[in-house]
DNA sequence: TTCTGATCGTTTGGTACCAAACTAATTTCC
DNA sequence: GGAAATTAGTTTGGTACCAAACGATCAGAA
């Protein structure tokens, strides 16, 4: 990487470069989509998951049932893009949804009963696969590495 | 998220639960999500440039004229992706496409002109955006997370 | 030469993903 | 009580993204 600080410093003249912010912040991209390739290529593939659908499922497990709003915000994404990957899902019997009867505007989804038993399946292997994936670092390091994480999640959540 | 961590423990039974490696890990999305939308919202989307296609040109701007093939690696897509992006930056004048007259398979993706002044002038900006993105840490930790992302990044890699 | 195998980029088929527009249901305010 | 504003989820149109299949090109061997 220290090829590019001198490459990027030089295009930039004068112009002074912040390249711990850079080293920092390009790193968490490239981090993000080998992980999850991995993931989904190793463990997620075999049960016909997406990363995106075993986080549904994964939060469903812990929070269990959950109206829609909420169940996107939690797992990340616009909730028009949970429709689809829900309809994904429900196709495959993993999750159902139900309307709320005192408000027929919500939606309240929950894992079937397969839905149940494919994650308390899956989820002991996904951890493992987390484990591998920070393999070499301490506890200390890895609590380390979210605490850093959350610092930058909370200043692009600011508004 | 100590609470998901009472209640994951409960759903596991007597399965032991690597917390650490499981907020390390799921904390790299979180982050790569958030960073990605806010800086297509507040920088890109103006450029008319997703991030995907930010990266393309930012690499070609730091390691200038390179082949199809080596461009994706570097960007993290797949090479059929890249194609995809290519044509969409084609399109809009930003690079260029040529086919190696000596091995007529190789195609050289270059910035055009016009792209070289976009990178010139949106980069800095790019910077500043991830200065802000990793505010509140000093520059110690921002090199710590860069290198703690890494040893993921290796870890993912391996094959 | 010509056949075989490897290599490079593109195409294909499918999901994921977003923002914005839309629909239906509910609440608010006059 | 009814129009207007609000809210929840879906639909729409478009890009990004992947893996696998494909077509063109090149390199090597018989």
């Amino acid at each position: 990487m220290l090829d590019a600080e001198r490459d990027v410093q030089a295009r930039l003249g004068d112009h002074p470069l912040d390249f711990a912010s850079l080293d920092a912040i390009s790193n968490i991209y490239r981090a993000a989509g080998s992980v999850r390739r991995r993931a989904e290529h190793e463990l997620l593939s075999s049960y016909g998951l997406s990363f995106g659908g075993f986080t549904i499922m994964w939060v469903l497990w812990v929070w269990e049932e959950m109206e829609t709003a909420r169940l996107a915000e939690e797992c990340g994404v616009a909730k028009g893009t949970l429709t689809g990957m829900l309809t994904t899902l429900e196709k495959q019997g993993l999750v159902s949804r139900n309307r709320v009867e005192s408000d027929k505007r919500r939606v309240l989804v929950d894992l079937t009963p397969t839905g149940q038993t494919t994650i308390a399946e899956l989820f002991p292997k996904f951890n493992a696969f987390e484990a591998k994936m920070s393999g070499g670092l301490s506890i200390e390091e890895k609590h380390e590495l979210a605490r850093l994480l959350r610092v930058v999640v909370a200043n692009a959540s600011d508004d």
